[in-house]
DNA sequence: TTGCAAACCGGAACCGGTTCCGCTTACTCT
DNA sequence: AGAGTAAGCGGAACCGGTTCCGGTTTGCAA
């Protein structure tokens, strides 16, 4: 009886040995699919490049979507660090600004990966680091800005990443971005005082 | 029967006998599986309802996204209607508010309609009445309230319109109510002046 | 009435995501 | 080394949306 439960992930149990390079192979012939074709590539195609059968990719990644996660969790990171950057640098309002500007331009930039994150923000299992990530660096900026009273106060990390994955879904495509820009005026309006 | 009637121009040569026969089935197929298990009802599964094939359904209405639009244009219709009623009742503010939170709750009434009506929205072809009476609603109610100096100017129904899009969007679920309404309030609040 | 073309029909086929399950394999314990 | 077993594997099968196309029907006109 080896009761394992409840591991929520961080202290990985070693794979098998195989196992370990499948899911080696399948995230490099994820990248490589994902950079190519967007989030469109087909997971079977996806597989297949890995030389495994979709069942192992899905054992590892129970959908499409946390593969996805997955790929672009480092972009994500690279994505949150900018924010104390911004912060040191530009006046907080600006900063926010700037830093929902990247994350939309971000969103768009991946094709079809909007949906897929907006689906994992949505989910409200813990394990997804990401929307973490995400949720810290915009406390951060609302912070400084709450801090310089130039934010209301009491406006939530989280219910602003929603906006935003809201917003980059609405405004998914590229001809779409002068949309985005605007929502996030309208947004900023909400949240800066003036 | 109902007389249906379409409002998108349709003064094109009439049906085939049949092909009108078809089409009023269908409607009517479309709309007790919709009303039954949400936007979730398969295609295949109304069409055989309706006693056609899901080649006949396809060619009135060439998308999924389509047939729930024609379905529900309906209930959009009366939701656009209520919009000069409600400033005739309440100030400006509070009608925009109630407005919105009847919009995000119709889409999310409807299971799973808001990324189908979030496709139609965001697609640029000018036949989509549905977008028109929507945006023309918001628009009566953004005059009201800048007329009343309540909201900033310039503020555009569009724009508007595709936030609250996002919304229901991300708060699709029934459980995400109380975000929606955290949402709305963050619009708002970049949509008036106080 | 009959002939004919355009409009229409049905459903098989395709594609992508996801699930299921019988077989295989890497590790562990002795 | 050998056996036992959980972990892992692959891919067939399923489901839903969409397309395609050979055959049928309708409405018009000769």
């Amino acid at each position: 009886m080896t009761g394992h439960e409840g591991d929520t992930a961080r202290p990985r149990r070693p794979l098998r040995a195989d196992a370990q390079r499948n899911e080696d192979r399948l995230l490099e012939a994820a990248a490589a699919a994902f950079a190519r074709q967007g989030a469109g590539a087909s997971v079977k195609d996806i597989a297949r490049a890995a030389g495994v059968g979709v069942g192992t990719l899905y054992r590892r990644f129970p959908s499409k979507e946390l593969l996805i996660e997955a790929i672009y969790r480092q972009e994500v990171r690279r994505l949150c660090e900018a924010a104390p950057e911004l912060t040191a640098v530009l006046p907080p309002a600006q900063a926010l600004r700037t830093w929902m500007e990247r994350f939309t331009d971000f969103m768009a930039a991946k094709q079809g990966m909007a949906e897929a994150l907006a689906v994992v923000l949505t989910d409200d299992s813990d394990k997804l680091h990401t929307r973490t990530l995400l949720a810290d660096a915009l406390t951060h900026l609302l912070d400084a800005a709450e801090g310089q009273s130039v934010a209301r106060p009491g406006v939530a990390a989280q219910d602003v990443l929603m906006a935003l994955g809201g917003i980059s879904l609405i405004a998914a495509s590229e001809e779409q971005r002068a949309l985005a820009t605007r929502l996030i005026d309208l947004l900023l309006h909400g949240i800066v005082t003036n």
